[in-house]
DNA sequence: CTGAAAGCGCTAACAC
DNA sequence: GTGTTAGCGCTTTCAG
């Protein structure tokens, strides 16, 4: 565009302004804010000093283009799979912000009725994956790196620690003294669902022994409307418990508009833990919280180990309990 | 919500390739691409041919640091207005595809309580605006260029045609002989939902006469769950009627849910019409389309106009019906 | 009407 | 440790 070289400051400062302001030359900006080894201590904060000072930020754009890296990245939906579902919504943005300023470039890859991804990439994001999906043995098959969104042993996999995540529900709802627990939960054949059940159960069975299993409900439709139908049909001719798990906070709001249409105060009479804290859809939720923004840089990291060819790992997230409005004391 | 996956491929041609495989300049590949004035055909034939024949897609990076303008654009989402609704993810899925490839920089601008944008930038998109929304009074005061996604006389807007649409539902109904309608809605002073019915309305007046008003039902909570308990409830002490308008495909889901329960067959004993045409949520269910991609598409369109000063025009865009398998003849 | 070349802002060699 | 510089892929002057 052959614009003359401008040395007046307009628009956004770039990289060019930090250092003339820091007094140090691009490059040395480059590595500081990169955290580039080899640069003095004072240098580095000369530099962030002078980011502050003209609240620079990079540029997503520039940056991309210049660290590209020649590698295409798939992201594998399973068939059929939901991608409006906030959980999907809301790990999306945060791995494709991520991509992007990593160099990677992504592609949408539809898989076909199969299941199996249908064009080449250089390596594949699984999601929705169940234990049983056609994908993995296809891209191990390949050799082609993939990372599983989801756990599973022995496969480049990340996800919240659902285990963990069931058991601190278990425990939060037995330190109120609830006894009648009831687990609402999507197909427990799934990794996650089958997990945080487990984490469940067993914290259960710990404190109350073996015989006292929680009951469970199971939703096939995992939106707020299936758990409150499915819990309202449950209800119908089965003894209210005094608290509910939830695999999802969907399913927990759903649980709560059913206890309020059938008069259960809530937490009074009935306590609800959700899992996953997401915005918007559980605010004053009681819920096990995962952290959305660490499960795609993790995504990430694995990603690029898969394409170095880096040892595989597993890597569980830590969850934490969130107690909130939804839980109180056994009424 | 990041930038949706690029379709670009890597290990990808680039202009360069085309332009060698055109036998023309790069240029002269960019000028063709970009509809430039002062091409000449064959040229921009052969270079049509050379990008099919390589399979060329611009890389979106490259292209958004080449012709990026100093201006940076603000999304202003109304303090407390969800923003993981199908409609909303969908919007800005394509809303943030074509600003990046338009050299626009976005930025979320955080509302504060007073519902006003609380950071400075070039121009606004305005989103979950209400009539009389203080953020327009404020950005006109301004002289701030903004976009409104709705429509609103003499504002620069752009919005499906709400009216239309519900004439249109209106209208499909009637033909299949039902007399007995209920519309189901959200808060109708609201532009959308407040078109949606006027047209729905006065197609009836005009067929049917002023004194057969169908009832309306006022939903608080939009989503499928909402629409479900309103409906359950309102049924409880209303006769149904034969046919349902509900003026989201979320809403209409949630009727459908509701008229299952109720053991009502639809579409023999009722009939169900949404709107959106909303991907995965109202498979199969008959709709009233509206466009997401021109939308995203004309509100670009109109904030580079407003960057540029260029005087204000309302867009409505053209809606269709989509007669799927939950309307039939009147029972 | 077309080609050549200068940058967009950034990173990553490569020198010093 | 730090500066210099060559691109990443694209658009757009400026010549011809």
């Amino acid at each position: 565009m052959a614009r003359r070289p401008s040395t007046a400051t307009v628009g956004r400062p770039t990289i060019r302004d930090v250092a003339r302001h820091a007094d140090v030359s691009v490059g040395t900006v480059s590595r500081a804010l990169n955290d580039r080894a080899g640069v003095h201590p004072d240098t580095r904060r000369r530099v962030r000093d002078a980011v502050s000072a003209l609240g620079y930020a990079p540029d997503e754009a520039a940056r991309e283009l210049a660290i590209r890296r020649p590698v295409a990245v798939g992201l594998s939906v399973a068939h059929g799979h939901r991608r409006l579902t906030p959980f999907f919504v809301l790990f999306l943005e945060h791995l494709l912000d991520g991509l992007a300023s990593s160099g990677l470039r992504v592609r949408d890859v539809p898989t076909g009725p199969d299941g199996l991804p249908t064009e080449e990439t250089d390596a594949v994001v699984l999601l929705g994956a169940h234990p049983d999906d056609p994908r993995i043995a296809h891209l191990q098959a390949l050799g082609r790196p993939f990372v599983l969104v989801g756990h599973r042993d022995g496969v480049r996999s990340v996800a919240a620690d659902d285990v963990a995540g069931g058991r601190l529900a278990a425990e939060h709802l037995l330190r109120l003294g609830h006894r009648s627990l009831l687990h609402v939960t999507g197909d427990p054949h799934g990794q996650a669902f089958g997990d945080r059940h487990r984490g469940f159960r067993e914290a259960l069975a710990a404190a109350l022994g073996e015989d006292r299993a929680a009951p469970v409900l199971v939703c096939d439709d995992l939106t707020t409307l299936g758990a409150y139908r499915a819990l309202r049909r449950y209800l119908a001719d089965a003894p209210a418990p005094t608290a509910i798990f939830a695999a999802t906070d969907e399913l927990a709001v759903g649980c709560l508009a059913a206890a309020a249409d059938l008069g259960l105060r809530v937490p009074h009479e009935l306590s609800v833990v959700g899992f996953d804290d997401l915005p918007e859809i559980g605010v004053g939720l009681t819920t096990i919280r995962q952290d959305f923004g660490a499960l795609a840089r993790v995504t990430i990291e694995l990603l690029l180990e898969g394409l170095r060819g880096d040892p595989v790992r597993a890597v569980r997230l830590p969850v934490h309990l969130l107690a909130r409005g939804t839980t109180a004391e056994r009424g």
